[in-house]
DNA sequence: CGCTGCGTTGAGCTTCTTCAACGATCGTGG
DNA sequence: CCACGATCGTTGAAGAAGCTCAACGCAGCG
């Protein structure tokens, strides 16, 4: 089975046995999104939850007057919506393909069936709601804590990954998304892009940022700086 | 064991043997804070998780200028530091008694083999951090997207439960401590009470509140409208 | 009794959002 | 293939929300 093959690349699967693997198999369904299609609206029955085999999904809130908060934005090899499996209730936000989009869905019985007989897969999904508990945690550090320019500096750390050398990050969304990411709107986000320009923290080219002094955006992003 | 007792009444442990529950007090240790005392710091290594018996925790995030933000105020019977227990890392944010609490230390390693054998255990626990991941969402969901009142009535209507008819609500905490909660500061929470007060949707009383505009409230929590 | 932490209020200021306008790019349908 | 609309990105000016700083009353507790 062609889906099979998927299954072991993805890391909340990783250590399972093959038996597991078909299991796995016989209760996805293989769905496809087209860019911008709804998956699920906030407040739809939990049924279940979904693994990306490529393409991204936007996760987000909405408030009444029209503004997105994305939550989480995941890619291939990563999943959402997992909350729906374990707390029998509604989906606590909206789910669209932000691209065209391949995904896999397990119903929520049967998946529960399948991590009550395999502590590993358990042991992996405690695992992964963890993490992203963890990411949850600094966002709310950032939103409450941070200034724009602070979480926009940790962002770009982030992308550039821990390397002392990397000189050159690529935004993986666009400047809306990202703003949204950031709990901010795309005008402020520019005006900070262009002042970090200016002050030769960053050079600028489309969504190209070549990171020219690191030390100053870690400085910003851990609220030291301010960006005058 | 008197331990065993109460560990019968904490929800993570619901549905276990009593096999089990002789097995989790083996390996808990059983300690006593002060009020202020500080459990573990953030960046500490995440040696185990721990469950409440009586008092308070406060789980909060600082900034370098000193401001808290609260992410979580576990009592009695609630648990934190889960995650620490499956990301083998460092905690990622400060835990401090708000009162003088009696905890249970579960270490990290011991639990995860409980889990391992006890699919109940597994399935509790990502129960309960699925449930946190909502809660997070929706405190990221208030910060970037509702203003400070938003915020307020949010919470007084959650403190006041579902009931129609719940007219008197009392703040469980101090109010820097809510202000904190709530991804402000005492001053702006105090205006903003008073502001509420001067518009009849409560009265204020000490600690206690009075709800006399749920209406008014719900509105202002969904941001359909603005306390002028 | 004094001290410390809590709560309130005022004044000024910073940050960010809102509203508006405009150029650029891109995909699509005529 | 070009033209059009839509989305994106940028910039300016004005306004609102909330924070900082400061002062003060008040209560609880050692």
């Amino acid at each position: 089975m062609e889906l099979v093959k998927h299954l072991e690349e993805i890391s909340l699967f990783s250590g399972l046995t093959s038996a597991d693997y078909d299991e796995l198999a016989m209760i996805a369904t293989d769905q496809e999104f087209r860019r911008g299609q709804t998956i699920f609206n906030q407040g739809d029955e939990g049924v279940g939850f979904y693994v990306i085999l490529n393409g991204r999904v936007k996760i987000y809130k909405v408030s009444p007057d029209g503004k997105e908060q994305i939550l989480h934005l995941p890619g291939p090899g990563e999943t959402f919506a997992e909350v729906a499996v374990f707390t029998g209730s509604r989906y606590p936000a909206h789910a669209e393909a932000a691209d065209k989009s391949r995904i896999l869905f397990f119903p929520k019985s049967s998946f529960i069936g399948l991590i009550r007989n395999n502590p590993s897969l358990a042991l992996n999904m405690l695992a992964a709601l963890s993490q992203r508990l963890k990411r949850f945690s600094n966002m709310i550090e950032a939103l409450s804590l941070k200034e724009v320019p602070g979480r926009l500096a940790a962002h770009l750390l982030y992308l550039s990954g821990r390397r002392q050398d990397a000189i050159e990050v690529e935004l993986d969304m666009a400047k809306v998304q990202l703003a949204s990411l950031l709990g901010t709107i795309p005008e402020t986000l520019s005006r900070i892009l262009a002042k970090m320009s200016k002050q030769d923290l960053i050079r600028l080219n489309g969504p190209v940022v070549r990171i020219l002094d690191r030390q100053g955006l870690t400085d910003l992003a851990s609220g030291e700086t301010r960006l005058s």
